[in-house]
DNA sequence: CGTTTTTGACCTGCGC
DNA sequence: GCGCAGGTCAAAAACG
């Protein structure tokens, strides 16, 4: 597996189709900073999204090709034909792949206000660290999230937020100062009409004292999140 | 007890 | 046609 790629984790990226334009410190960029590229991916179906398992309908029946399979135990009722047998009704492939954020940090959890489940967790070719895969725990809200290391750099990582929550986040309520307005206003510089294909915000922001310690961290850490949102807002 | 995390299995798209 | 890569779901465990 090692191949001579360097910029394996790049590449990959760029052959979603998503048209990511990574800079590469191109705009002078170093540790200690966080960077904020807001893409439109708005493709005709291009994100291979959606019908990653299976799709519905538990229900168990034979499988299609049994074949040598002659333990179907529990774990035929997933082996369903599915799409062969039942067609699906209508053309669901209904991507949304709209906005696409890509942060970069140097931390390792980014808290961007939101609840998140993780649903799934696979290594990535070419990085030593595996992806993780975060939804978010809203019934009605299909906002999904992806968070990944850098292969070279285990300090920056890349989180990628795909589709808009339907509902208000946790960081914006007043407690914080925070009203429906200004998450509005946030909201509204994210899905703009046509805004730049990629913006590069200069955050010289420095990180809360080292982070390590360990002392108050109950406190501290609310602390911390507050501090961290309110450099994003100004940024954006 | 409820929720979330963890792990494995499995499906789909693309490449060769 | 098969294999690879990536992506998702489901069940159980761990945690509060
Ligand atoms: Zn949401």
């Amino acid at each position: 597996m090692g191949d001579e790629k360097l910029t394996g984790s790049t590449a990959e990226i760029d052959s979603y189709g998503w048209g990511f334009h990574w800079s590469g410190g191109g705009a002078g960029i170093s540790a200690g900073e966080e960077d904020v590229l807001r893409e439109f991916g708005w493709g005709p179906a291009a994100v291979p999204v959606g019908r990653g398992g299976r799709i519905g309908s538990e229900t168990p029946k034979a499988s299609a090709s049994a074949s040598a399979s002659s333990s179907e135990s529990e774990e035929a009722s997933r082996s369903a034909g599915t799409a062969s047998k039942v067609k699906m009704k209508e053309p669901k492939r209904i991507r949304q792949p709209r906005v696409a954020f890509l942060t970069k940090s140097e931390i390792d959890h980014l808290e961007d206000g939101y609840r998140w489940r993780k649903y799934g967790q696979k290594a990535v070719k070419n990085s030593p660290f595996p992806r993780s895969y975060y939804r978010c725990t809203n019934t009605k809200c299909m906002v999904k999230k992806r968070v990944e290391r850098s292969s070279e750099d285990p300090m920056v990582v890349i989180t990628t937020y795909e589709g808009q929550h339907c509902h208000h986040s946790i960081s914006f309520s007043p407690k914080f100062g925070f009203t429906a307005r200004d998450e509005a206003a946030f909201v509204a510089r994210l899905s703009s009409s046509s805004p730049p294909p990629l913006m590069v915000a200069p955050a010289s922001i420095t990180q809360p004292s080292g982070r390590p310690g360990g002392a108050g961290e109950g406190l501290l850490g609310d602390v911390v999140t507050s501090t961290m949102w309110y450099k994003v807002e100004l940024i954006f």
